[in-house]
DNA sequence: CTTGAATCTGACATCAGTGTCAGGTTCTAG
DNA sequence: CTAGAACCTGACACTGATGTCAGATTCAAG
């Protein structure tokens, strides 16, 4: 597919695909004349870009681990270095304290729309 | 407190606490040469703050946010209006994707972490 | 063929909190 | 009183994904 078509499914705009594309994390094929030219798993792999971003990691270290994912189409290409694993264990830890400060952002939040509730 | 005092508490820079205060969300007493002195309810304060901050709040919508909080000393000072109400309702909204990405993306981890400690 | 929509590359702007530096003033222990 | 630590203001840089614009090229339908 295009990246017209790619940028609508995923709601993901033409702008950052191109942009994934100089960061190697997502290759497309190209037309006679150059046009991008996506496969259907694209799609999923976006998707997954964006939860990843969304989770503070950077450029880089998606990069990384794309490789390493399951569900990927043909399955994961590559393990994890015992290196790689250590810097995602601790990306891990980063993203439980992300969840953990939500939370309470949340909770302050429920604290200060339900006491206008309660006016 | 003095700004290194509080910056220490709270593990947030001098540069930040100042930036708090132009945003209106952190207020001092001076002393008589013009050193910041906080009050030890700053420290709660801070922490609050760096909170909505990572929560993807931005500084307008904390300032607004503040003076409906419970547990500020003295307890809060204003209720939230309707439309603050409905602000903070779409806040919370977004609030909670975040969290749903942020579980997605941690579990993408665990996943690419686990198949290594299968090796 | 033609024409309009879609795509291409490259460059520059933006956001908003934070880092950092400079040059000056205030505080406090000795 | 004095030295050094701490603080002051103001200004500029940065980060890094994304928005946006310009000018050129390609694609696909009539």
């Amino acid at each position: 597919m295009r990246i017209g078509e790619l940028a609508g499914r995923t709601n993901v705009s033409e702008r950052s695909l191109r942009y994934y594309e100089t960061q190697g994390l997502l290759a497309a094929d190209r037309t006679p004349g150059g046009h991008r030219d996506y496969p259907e798993a694209a799609v999923d792999r976006v998707v997954r870009i964006q939860e990843l971003y969304a989770a503070g990691l950077h450029s880089d270290r998606i990069r990384q681990l794309l490789p390493c994912m399951r569900d990927q189409d043909g399955g994961p290409s590559a393990t994890a270095t015992p290196r790689l694993v250590a810097d995602l264990t601790e990306e891990r830890a980063r993203i439980d304290r992300m969840i953990a400060d939500l939370k309470r952002s949340r909770d302050t939040l429920d604290d200060v729309i339900e006491a206008a509730r309660d006016t």
